[in-house]
DNA sequence: CCCATATCGTTCGTGTACGTACGATGACAC
DNA sequence: GTGTCATCGTACGTACACGAACGATATGGG
C-alpha cells in the first residue's frame, strides 16, 4: 500500500491508521509530554537555581539532608526517589566537592551515614532561596489554579 | 526517659528554619514531580511496549519516521524534541540494529536523510499497537477528565 | 551455633540528555 | 569571486537512570 507513496518530505502521511476516534499521535501521549516538560524544567533549574554546577538531583539530595540531618545513603535514595545505583553517583560527586560527608554507621556496618558539610549547608541554604523562583518560572504559563491542579495530578500518577 | 531521640532519626527536623506560611517542600515542586512522573512513565513503557530493547526516545523517533517518511537527522530531532547531540546517539543505535537506514541528501551535502528499514517499519508498526495501552496504564490513577486536563496542562508548560 | 534470606553499598553496562567545540557545507553579502 | 555567517552532523565530557551482579553484613529460624 505504500509502494507508490509520493515523497512528501515534510508532511505527515495521510491518517490511514485504524484508530476510529482518536488518531494516537506521539506528541499527545503522556510519556512524551512528561519527557518534554521535564527537559524544560531541568533547563530552567540549571539557569536559575544559582549554581550551574548543581543538578536537580543533587539539589534534592542536599535539601533532604538539610531537612532530616544524617541519613543512610539507601534511605536518602528512597526519600528523593532515586535508584541506589544512581544515588551512588550523586553522592560521590557531592563528596568530591566537599558538600557532603560520610561515616560508617556505628550500629550497622552495611550502612554509610551521610550528612552535609558546613559548606554544603551554606550552599543549599542559599540555593533554597531560589527554589520558589525556579518553580514559579516553570509554572508561569499556567494560572494559579491550574498550577495547583497540575501538581495534584502529577503527584497522583507517581 | 521515653523522650529519647534515638528513634527519631528518620523524621524531619522540627521546622526550625521554615517559612511562615508556605513550607517549600521539595516533593511539592514541579521539577521534582516531573522527574518522578517521568521515571514511572518510562518504567511502564519499558515493561509494556512489547520490546524491552526499545526505549521511549527510540520509539518516538521511529514513529515519526513512520509518520513522515524520510527526514533529515536534524529535523527529526526537532520533531521529537531532542537535542541534535542526543539525536545522534539514538540514530546510531537504531542504525546498528538495522532498524534505520541513512543516505546523504543529494541536494544538501550537510544533511543525512534517515528512513526506516523494512524491519524497522515492521517493528514500529507492531509497537504502535501497544502505545495506547502504555498511555492508558500510565494515566490509570486519573479519571478520563483528569487525564485530558493533565495532558493539556503539560503541553502548555513545554 | 549455623544456614538461608534479606539488606546495603558498589561496580558494570546501556541509554538518554545537554553543553561545548569542531569541520564541512551552504547561503548571502560585497 | 571572496568573505562572513548560519546550519548540519560529529565527538567528547558530565550527569542522570536503571538492571544485573557482587561482597559484606544483618537477621531470623532451626
Amino acid at each position: 500500500m505504500r509502494s507508490n507513496v509520493a515523497k512528501k518530505q515534510h508532511e505527515p502521511k495521510a491518517a490511514s491508521s485504524s484508530a476510529a476516534s482518536r488518531p494516537y499521535r506521539i506528541e499527545d501521549q503522556i510519556g512524551y509530554l512528561l519527557r518534554r516538560a521535564h527537559q524544560r524544567a531541568s533547563a530552567i533549574f540549571q539557569g536559575s537555581i544559582g549554581d550551574p554546577n548543581i543538578t536537580p538531583t543533587q539539589y534534592s539530595s542536599m535539601a533532604k539532608l538539610d531537612e532530616y540531618g544524617e541519613l543512610s545513603q539507601n534511605l536518602l535514595g528512597r526519600l528523593v526517589g532515586m535508584d541506589k545505583a544512581t544515588m551512588q553517583g550523586v553522592v560521590r560527586r557531592l563528596k568530591e566537592r566537599g558538600l557532603v560527608d560520610s561515616r560508617p554507621d556505628p550500629g550497622d556496618a552495611r550502612r554509610t551515614l551521610l550528612s552535609l558539610t558546613t559548606e554544603g549547608k551554606k550552599l543549599v541554604n542559599r540555593l533554597l532561596l531560589n527554589g520558589p523562583a525556579v518553580s514559579r518560572e516553570t509554572l508561569k504559563p499556567l494560572t494559579p489554579q491550574e498550577q495547583k491542579q497540575l501538581l495534584d495530578l502529577l503527584s497522583r500518577i507517581i
